[in-house]
RNA sequence: GGGCGCUUAGCUCAGCGGUUAGAGCGCUCCCCUCACACGGGAGAGGUCGUAGGUUCAAAUCCUACAGCGCCCACCA
């Protein structure tokens, strides 16, 4: 049924010494994409897992903070199809409207082109170049990255299907009225030549100056002085306000002023607006270029001059300061007033200034005539999804600032003056000046027709209309990104499969660009009852920005970006992944070293030798044994018990190996991708390579046929080929390797991918062979200490005694000597009951028991220093027991198994500490 | 102006009410022991930003302060 992999090696004992994921990784990649391993099968019974892709802009390749989100997403993917999930994660990119159209004008400029040469259908078919360029780098990464996306159903924002939706989400808007038209003030862009939404907009604080400006009163009494950051735009000043209530001002409201340098004569008005507190609580008011300005005009139905062009150069209204850029006019302009002595003075002063998202020019506000979407009766179903817990965000202090942001949203600007997007599907009438709406779209196989684009106005019947040259902003695109991505607006059968999709994963920056407005629009758009089931995703997981090292973040257009595959070719993918995992704690950001790749990178060479190490030994049994023992049988049946019992190491194992289960799907249930990596990468080296292969390497190492051997191979493999499976989701091409190496005959899945993902059994836990375990543990560790501080060559085998009055702890030892004198490096291992006497040696002690290395040249000082170190420390920890466990109120009010810890401890401090007095005085006795 | 977050070992960060506070890297000492020097063994290193408070008990909860960072916002 399965088939196996031929580039996968197959003889067991030639395995390079050092992993090489360039030889391995890419080969997986591409097989796991020819095998169609992540389109989702059929059967439709299954619980199902869906996710579309946050689509990445095809304004290059991707970055870090992709490959987080991809290895993010990736092992949630790949651990819930091992559950059993019926996965899908739909890929696909995003047009990016400005951000690409931006990308593409650079790269034109290089050539020395401006895209207004060369036209717009010129320009948009260089674009489309672009984008397949793009694109195909982006997919290569993904694939290379081991995303696990079902690429028969990747998708394009712009590609006809999805142009379709857009055309149909606009037309129902605008037929229920939730989109308008109409000349509003909005944020400008003079570098792009566009609107912007709010959230396109930028603040930066910045220095600047306060300029102080005297505007004369027309019949020469006096004077009123205002203060701007933005003298120039005096040019266009319409009036003056002062607040109603301020009695300095009072006598000037309804007086008339001369404009300074136009000498226009302006009103003095009383506007609530105004802050006395602020300046010399006098505003010059510029209807026609501050948002703020603009209010007051329309209270005050002031005149609105607007002094500048689209590129933010004055034009004829700005007289003699006509056809200049904004920043040249104010030097003029303020010389000027300077000149006339009409500048009292200049102030430093710091504030916000609006810049560009994409191109970082300062915004102009400007009147224009735009398309907006209005937000509020979209906005209530989004806040209910989110307080009644049809939507779960995680962390769940995002919720918080989502539903803050939704409480007072405002209307969206959605016309760009670009060419790169959607096409506002509506015509106006060069004669009435109606609009007509058609759902035009680009025409293609398996959609309905469009409708042809229309040649008369459907108001007066005139045929001269012309489309309206506006395309839409991108993120109303990305809005229907859910359900256009499954087929919507038709009801199709992905789209009632897998929506809604079982989770998003996104960063904190588009929480309001993406994550809201997908939120209203499937709320609004999906022809289904229930609300609950109207929803875009059950649950938004806001993942970790990528910061680089200098903490700064990391963006395509700050140029910043490390590339991923380079990262990925110098330590390999599994490491990265790895590295980016064990890195996400929540709600942190993460600042990527290299140190923690070259870590991980060293993890993935462990593993690979442990594999190896395993495979050396294996390749010198008979072939039949290696086909029984490695079987998946085999394995089913592991833990095996030798002679009815399994050995104490076993019972240790595999009681770990349930713990770390349970850690890892509890981990990844809360998106606790750190805790998952941390557990298994403390499980792998330093409880099963550290401990474990060493503890029965004479075992497996037997070339003779055995029951003991039989059943340390059944349940070292089996320990190992569960470990792999937990590794996977997070490191796919090292595990798929030497699972596919040692373990696929047999199966009936081709990949480990497919496998399934482990489950733990409580049953399994051990405590009591933790116990012993970890007494072994200590006791050998207490003789290497002996070793290491006495000098004692690595090479050497030397004798020891162990002593305790305790016949269990005696017994254990006793079970265990072999292993004892083998991992501590002895000759001899003497055993005695009760404490261990000095007898000329160096003695160490811990609470249940001592160790004695016998030595004849020993540096008694330094022992005898180190015991009174110890000694301090005892006497200090018992004191402060002691103070606790006498304060009355603790023994009442603190939970039982608390005081019984403490007593414990206690207890054995106090026999520590005997044991370390009478050491030390016998230290004393004889020096 | 609001809102949110951070301050723990030399560095980068976990831990967020109950044993002697952890990891990775770096550092010190020993060892190329027949899986791995991308390794093994053993260590040193922290009064958990400051000051109060709550609690039997506080890196962990509360308050204030200091420093750092982010987001939102129409005071020119």
């Amino acid at each position: 049924m399965r088939e196996r992999s031929k580039s996968a090696p197959t003889t067991p004992g030639e395995m390079p010494k050092a992993y090489e994921p360039g030889a391995i990784e890419p080969r997986w990649a591409q097989e796991w994409v020819a095998k169609r391993l992540s389109t989702p099968p059929a059967e439709p019974a299954q619980p199902i897992f869906s996710l579309a892709i946050p689509p990445p802009n095809v304004t290059g390749s991707l970055h870090m903070g992709h490959m987080l989100e991809h290895t993010q997403i990736d092992a949630l993917m790949r651990w819930r199809r091992m559950q059993g999930f019926r996965t899908l994660w739909l890929p696909g990119t995003d047009h990016a409207g400005i951000a690409t159209q931006l990308v593409v004008e650079r790269m034109l400029a290089e050539q020395g082109i401006d895209r207004k040469q060369i036209g717009r259908e010129e320009f948009e078919r260089r674009v489309w170049e672009w984008k397949a360029h793009s694109g195909d780098t982006i997919k290569k990464q993904m694939i290379r990255l081991g995303a696990s996306c079902d690429w028969t159903r990747e998708r394009f924002t712009l590609e006809p299907a999805l142009y379709r939706a857009v055309i149909e989400a606009f037309v129902r808007l605008y037929q229920e009225g939730l989109i308008y038209r109409g000349r509003y003030m909005v944020n400008w862009c003079p570098r792009c030549g566009t609107a912007l939404s709010d959230l396109e907009v930028e603040h930066q604080e910045r220095d600047a100056r306060l300029y102080f400006i005297r505007y004369l009163l027309a019949d020469g009494s006096g004077h009123l002085t205002i203060a701007t950051t933005r003298p120039e735009t005096l040019l266009g000043d319409t009036a003056v306000a002062v607040h109603p209530a301020d009695e300095r001002y009072r006598q000037f409201v309804g007086k008339t002023l001369r404009l300074p340098l136009l000498g226009r004569e302006i009103p003095v008005i009383a506007d609530a607006y105004v802050d006395p507190e602020f300046g010399t609580g006098a505003v010059k008011v510029t209807p026609a270029h501050d948002p703020n300005d603009f209010a007051v005009g329309e209270r005050h139905h002031l005149p609105k001059i607007n002094i500048f062009d689209e590129a933010a150069r004055t034009n004829a209204n700005a007289g003699p300061y006509a056809d200049l850029d904004r920043f040249e006019a104010r030097k003029r302009v303020v010389a000027d007033l300077e000149k006339q002595g009409l500048l009292e003075r200049i102030e430093p002063y710091r504030h916000a200034v609006g810049l560009c998202h994409r191109c970082k020019t300062p915004v102009e506000p400007r009147v224009s005539l735009q398309w907006f979407c209005k937000m509020q009766p979209l906005a209530e179903p989004a806040i209910e999804a989110v307080e009644r817990g049809w939507i779960r965000i995680v962390p769940e202090n995002n919720a918080r600032i989502y539903l803050h942001w939704m409480r007072n949203i405002h209307d969206w600007c959605i016309s760009r003056q670009l060419w790169w997007g959607h096409r506002i599907p509506v015509w106006h009438c060069a004669l009435c000046g109606e609009m007509t709406v058609a759902r035009v779209y680009p025409a293609a196989p398996g959609l309905p027709p469009p409708d042809p684009p229309p040649t008369t106005c459907s108001h007066c019947g005139v045929p001269r209309v012309a489309q309206d040259p506006d395309v839409l902003d991108t993120w109303f695109s990305s809005a229907l990104w859910p359900f256009s991505t499954l087929g919507w607006p038709d009801d199709t059968p992905d789209l009632r499969t897998f929506y809604p999709t079982t989770l998003m994963v996104n960063g904190f920056d588009i929480l309001f660009f993406w994550d809201a407005r997908m939120i209203m629009f499937g709320l609004h758009f999906l022809p289904r009852e229930k609300p609950e089931e109207r929803i875009p995703f059950r649950t938004l997981y806001i993942h970790q920005i990528v910061r680089d090292a200098e903490r700064q973040k990391m963006s395509k257009t700050r140029g910043n970006v490390i590339d991923p595959l380079e990262v990925t070719e110098k330590y390999g993918t599994d490491a990265v992944r790895f590295t980016l995992a064990v890195m996400s704690a929540p709600g942190t950001d993460i600042a990527l070293s290299e140190d923690r790749m070259r870590s991980a990178r060293a993890f993935a060479n462990k593993i690979w030798n442990a594999a190896r190490l395993l495979d050396l030994n294996f390749a010198r049994l008979p072939e039949a044994d290696r086909a029984r023992l490695a079987a998946p049988a085999s394995r089913a049946a592991a833990p095996y018990p030798l002679n009815g019992g399994l050995t104490l190491a076993d019972r240790w194992l595999f009681s770990r190996l349930h713990r770390v289960t349970a850690e890892v799907n509890l981990a990844l249930e809360e998106f606790r991708f750190h805790e998952a990596s941390h557990s298994l990468y403390h499980f792998f080296w330093h409880e099963f390579c550290d401990w474990y292969l060493e503890w029965i390497k004479p075992a497996f190492g037997e070339d003779k046929a055995s029951p003991s051997r039989d059943a340390a191979w059944m349940n070292v493999l089996a320990a190992f080929e569960t470990a792999l499976r937990l590794l996977h989701p997070i490191m796919p091409f090292l595990t798929e390797e030497l699972w596919q190496r040692t373990f696929a005959a047999g199966e009936n899945v081709a990949s480990l991918a497919l496998a399934k993902f482990p489950q733990a059994n409580p049953a399994r836990f051990d405590d009591s062979a933790e116990r012993e375990m970890a007494l072994l543990q200590e006791a050998i560790t207490l003789i290497r200490n002996i070793r290491a501080d006495m000098k004692i060559d690595a090479r050497h085998r030397i004798e020891a005694a162990l002593g305790s009055p305790e016949q269990p702890v005696l017994e254990l030892f006793r079970a265990h000597r072999e292993e004892i004198i083998r991992l501590a490096h002895l000759s001899r291992l003497d055993l005695q009951e009760g404490h261990l006497a000095l007898a000329g040696g160096v003695l160490r002690t811990v609470a249940r028991f001592d160790a004695r290395v016998p030595l004849s040249d020993t540096d008694r000082e330094a022992e005898r220093l180190r015991l009174r170190k110890e000694k301090e420390k005892l006497e200090a920890e018992l004191a402060r027991l002691h103070t606790r466990l006498g304060d009355a109120e603790f023994r009442a009010k603190a939970p039982a198994h608390v005081v019984r810890a403490i007593e414990r401890r206690q207890a054995e401090y106090n026999t520590q500490y005997q044991k370390v007095v009478a050491l030390l005085g016998s230290l004393e006795a004889s020096r």
